[in-house]
Parts: C-alpha cells; sequence; structure tokens
RNA sequence: GCCCCCAUCGUCUAGUGGCCCAGGACGAAGCCCUCUCAAGGCUUAAACUGGAGUUCGAAUCUCCAUGGGGGCACCA
C-alpha cells in the first residue's frame, strides 16, 4: 500500500526532442501530484543522451511549459538541487563507471560488433522469422582479448549481460507482478559508443542517485521494463516502485497518438501541444482537470483545481487501460473553468488575446465586459468574435442581419427609428434605463423582442450574436450607440 | 512473427464477491429559463466483449477465445 506520509521523490525525465505534448504534460502531472500529496519533491531529469536527436530549442519549451501548467519545480535543471546536474548529458562519467562497473562483476561486457554487421545479422534473423536479439559473439570474447582490441583503437559499445535461463519478475503498482523469461530479454546496449549511455542505463543509475523513491512513467517503457529491473538488481541497489501509466490513443480511439502525426492531432482547433493550446486560448485549470481524469477516475464532482486534485490523487487509482483523447471534453473543462475564474483574473487573461488581434485594449472597459462574456467563453480567443466590436470605432454590420425576422427592411427601419428615438430621450444608457421603455415599445408594437432587440443588436454591435444587450449599448456608451443606429437606418433606408 | 499489457454506456471513468435490474462526467435527445448566443435547472436514451469454470451469490476471482494497446535500435 502506498504510504502518502513518507515524502516521495519523483521525476519527470523527459528527452528534449520535440514539442512537450499531453501524454508528456499527463506524466508531469500525476509525478507532481504524487510529490505534492506526499510532502516530496517534484524533479525535472533532462534526458538528452542523443545527439542525432536533440533539439536545442526543446528544454526550454518543456520548462516553459510546465511552468506554464503550474507544475513548479523542486529540483531541476535552472532549478538547482542536491542531486544535479539533471541534465544526463552532464553526468556522463556517472555512467561511464557505472556501466564499467557491471562489466568488472561480469554483469555487463564491451561488444565490438559493427552497426553492419548486426544490421545483417537482424536481417537474417526476421527472413527465418525468428525474434531480432542480439546473436552473442562477443559475450564470449576473454577480458583480454577485449581490452587488447580496445587497445588498438575499435569501437565498441556495453552491453548488458542478461541470463539465458530463468525468469524474471518485475512489480508494477497497477498491473502487478509481470514475469517474463530471461531468453526474452535481449543483449541491450547500455552504453554507446560514443560514451554516452542509453535510456536503460541512465535513468536507472540516475533514478538511483537522484533516490528516486517512485518511478511513474509512460507505457512505452514496459517491455524493456525487466531489463530494468535487472540492472538494478545487478547492481544491488534498492528497487523504486514502478508505474506504468497508459498511452494516449487518438481521438478516433484508434492507435497511438503520436506526436509525430502533427497533421491529425493539430488540425482544426486543437492540438496534443501544450504550446498550441495555450495560443488556442486554453487555460492550465482546464487542461489539467482533462488529462488528469484521463487515466485516473474519481467517484463524483470532477471538477477539480490542481490543489483540489493534489488533496485527492491517489497512485494506485491510476488506470491501466488506454485512453482516448476526447477534444469536447476539453472544451467543456476549459469552459467550466473560465467561468470559475475571478473578473479581474479573467480579463488578465483574454487580453492578450485582444492585442494579439489588433485591439487597442482599454482596462476600464475589458473589466467591464468580463461578466457579460464569461459564460459563454470555452476558449479564451472566443472574446474576440464575442467581444471585440467593444474596442472598434464603427462596426459594419451585414444589411440583411438588420433586417428583422418576419419583417422587411422598411419595417425594420420604421423599427429602428423608433428605438432611436426611445434611446435618444433617455439621459445616459444603462442597461436600467433603456431596458422598460424598450420593452414598454414590444408591448404596445406587437412585435416580439426578438425582432426589436435583433435590431438593436446588429445595429449597435455589428454581429446577430452578442453579450447581452443592454448590458453591451450602456458598455458602447450612448453616443458612440446612437451613432451605430443612426448608421443602420440609413443602412435599412437604402434597401 | 515474437514478448508483454489491457478489456464497464459513443468517449473518460466509479465499482475490488452480495449495497449494481451498474453510479458520475463529456457528448446526444427532450423540456424549462430566455433579447441572440451561452450558462444554468430538470428528464431520457446509452455499457459490464464472448465462452467455460469457482461460489449460495460474480462487472468484480480463474482459464480460454476475441478485440485493443505497447514494444521488438549504438531512440528515448
Amino acid at each position: 500500500m502506498t504510504d502518502y506520509n513518507k515524502p516521495a521523490r519523483v521525476r519527470f525525465a523527459p528527452s528534449p526532442t520535440g514539442h512537450m505534448h499531453l501524454g508528456g504534460a499527463r506524466t508531469a502531472l500525476y509525478n507532481y501530484l504524487f510529490a505534492r500529496r506526499t510532502g516530496g519533491k517534484f524533479i525535472l531529469r533532462i534526458e538528452d543522451t542523443d545527439q542525432k536527436r536533440y533539439v536545442p530549442e526543446a528544454e526550454q519549451e518543456i520548462l516553459d511549459g510546465l511552468n506554464w501548467l503550474g507544475l513548479e519545480l523542486d529540483e531541476g535543471p535552472g532549478v538547482g538541487g542536491d542531486y544535479g546536474p539533471y541534465r544526463q548529458t552532464e553526468r556522463r562519467e556517472a555512467y561511464r563507471e557505472h556501466a564499467q562497473l557491471l562489466v568488472d562483476k561480469g554483469y555487463a561486457f564491451p561488444c565490438f560488433c559493427t552497426p553492419e554487421r548486426l544490421a545483417r545479422v537482424r536481417e537474417e534473423q526476421q527472413r527465418k522469422k525468428e525474434n531480432p536479439h542480439y546473436d552473442g559473439t562477443c559475450r564470449k570474447l576473454g577480458p583480454d582479448e577485449a581490452a587488447r582490441r580496445a587497445a588498438n583503437g575499435e569501437k565498441y559499445v556495453i552491453r548488458f549481460k542478461v541470463p539465458k535461463d530463468g525468469s524474471t519478475t518485475a512489480h508494477d503498482l497497477l498491473r502487478g507482478d509481470i514475469v517474463i523469461e530471461n531468453r526474452n530479454v535481449d543483449d541491450y546496449v547500455i552504453l554507446k559508443s560514443d560514451g554516452l549511455p542509453t535510456y536503460h542505463l541512465a535513468a536507472m543509475v540516475d533514478d538511483h542517485l537522484m533516490q528516486i523513491t517512485h518511478v511513474i512513467r509512460g507505457l512505452e517503457w514496459q517491455s524493456t521494463f525487466p531489463l530494468h529491473v535487472m540492472i538494478i538488481r545487478a547492481f544491488g541497489w534498492e528497487e523504486p516502485v514502478w508505474v506504468h501509466l497508459s498511452v494516449f490513443r487518438k481521438p478516433e480511439g484508434k492507435g497511438k497518438m503520436s506526436k509525430r502525426d502533427t497533421s491529425e492531432a493539430a488540425k482544426g482547433d486543437h492540438s496534443i501541444f501544450i504550446k498550441d493550446l495555450k495560443e488556442l486560448g486554453y487555460i492550465p485549470e482546464g487542461i489539467l482537470n482533462w488529462i488528469a481524469l484521463m487515466g485516473w477516475g474519481v467517484p463524483e464532482d470532477d471538477v477539480m483545481t490542481l490543489d483540489q486534485m493534489v488533496e485527492r490523487f491517489e497512485l494506485d487509482k491510476l488506470t491501466a487501460s488506454p485512453a482516448a483523447i476526447n477534444f469536447q471534453k476539453l472544451d467543456h473543462f476549459n469552459g467550466t473553468h473560465i467561468r470559475l475564474l475571478p473578473d479581474p483574473e479573467l480579463a488578465a487573461r483574454i487580453k492578450p488575446f485582444f492585442v494579439e488581434a489588433g485591439y487597442s485594449v482599454k482596462d476600464d472597459v475589458l473589466i467591464k465586459i468580463v461578466p457579460l462574456i464569461r459564460e459563454r467563453l470555452v476558449t479564451l480567443d472566443d472574446c474576440i468574435p464575442f467581444a471585440g466590436f467593444f474596442f472598434k470605432d464603427v462596426v459594419e454590420p451585414n444589411p440583411d442581419e438588420l433586417i428583422a425576422k418576419g419583417l422587411d427592411a422598411k419595417r425594420s427601419a420604421a423599427i429602428a427609428r423608433k428605438t432611436y428615438e426611445i434611446l435618444s430621450a433617455l439621459p445616459d444608457l444603462t442597461h436600467q434605463t433603456t431596458e422598460p421603455p424598450m420593452r414598454a415599445y414590444v408591448e404596445q408594437s406587437g412585435l416580439s423582442a426578438n425582432q426589436v432587440f435583433g435590431i438593436l443588436r446588429v445595429a449597435t454591435t455589428g454581429q446577430k450574436v452578442s453579450p447581452p444587450l443592454f448590458e453591451s449599448v450602456e458598455i458602447i456608451g450612448k453616443e458612440k450607440s446612437l451613432e451605430r443606429l443612426k448608421k443602420a437606418i440609413e443602412i435599412l433606408e437604402g434597401m
């Protein structure tokens, strides 16, 4: 049973090879939640041992992503901590030493096989419908010969020497014991010929040195999980608790979500990349709540802030089965959390979207429109179509839309004139002063509120759909509202 | 092909042998509210993959089948 009173040390260990995506964010989130829940530490480690796939901007994007999401780090690159450095390329000596230690103890061996030969062997095995695996050539090399060839300048890697017989039992918190026959585990390379380790060695060494207590990682590691356990046992170290998270499936429910599959994932108004989601107007609260619940279920009250998730989080309640991404649900959570934001906060969040769209934002106006549009926003950038007109000098209504439903241009013009008459007679246009006389007009004219208000709406806001009419007119102001009404009358009369 | 894992409404999930003719959420449908669009309230439809066991009793345990997923690199 998981002890939530014992501070855990957990890590999020991405490789800087591309954009931060939903899967990574969820792994980070679960690690964060568990760290906070136990009063432990949330650590970031950059796994940059593959120089071929290295993307320089990726590390910053990860940092930005975590920061934006609000997953605060306790240790990591740029943050510091007692177990650094937190970038694997800065720890190569540790890996080299540990690889040598395994060789000395007989748990690993140098391998001089060329990639070309290995490729041929693999081809041959596949042709014979055999399981592709290392054929063991250098396993039998004596230490003297190995030393001689190495001294000769021959390139070599170090492979883990997996026992030929027996089986290995590895324990996953969510799945229980996983038993695998050792003959099904390959002699994996743990140190590459460039002197850098592969994941298998690097992660195990670091997790041990960094005193990681719980390894919460993606399912892609499940197949090499027994290998990792063997490595740890070879060193004689204590094992962390292992948790392999399910993968995200594509919205169609088929296949794994892939960050390479951008055309599929990033189309439309959604994306699997955190930085895209930010630009699309999604807020951290919404995203976090959404991904938290893909792989973790709560009985009820599923709308949660980060802090509430921390309170409720239970590691062993995570789900072992894969989850299909459902962007509709993201929209729901995003809208829900937007509605939970206090006025000034929401104002601050939508402001950049107005600015980005080219509007000059007046803060006093901004704070007034927030209550009007809050429950209409699914994403922050929805504020543009809903409330852009508040910051426009002139609006240009579509003439056809000025004509009320069931009426013609002439009739609509008459209504607009009457509306102008009513409004211009008022000292100022607050929603309290404008609504009663307009309602009275609707009443005695026999028209519907829809028809009369519709004309006013299109005239003053320039659009058929808008925030509540009289509140909007109030914010637009008397002068500008009447000006716009007048222009609408002219348009209608010219039809 | 081989190894490993998973399996409750369309989707995310609750459920750890009786509380389940299976609960919540998204989505869908309907109604209410209503100046548009939303939000909100109420209601409805919708699932234990199949087959064998174990048991007085199974969504819950076991086995098999089927389906789905992950992996099979000097990538992580």
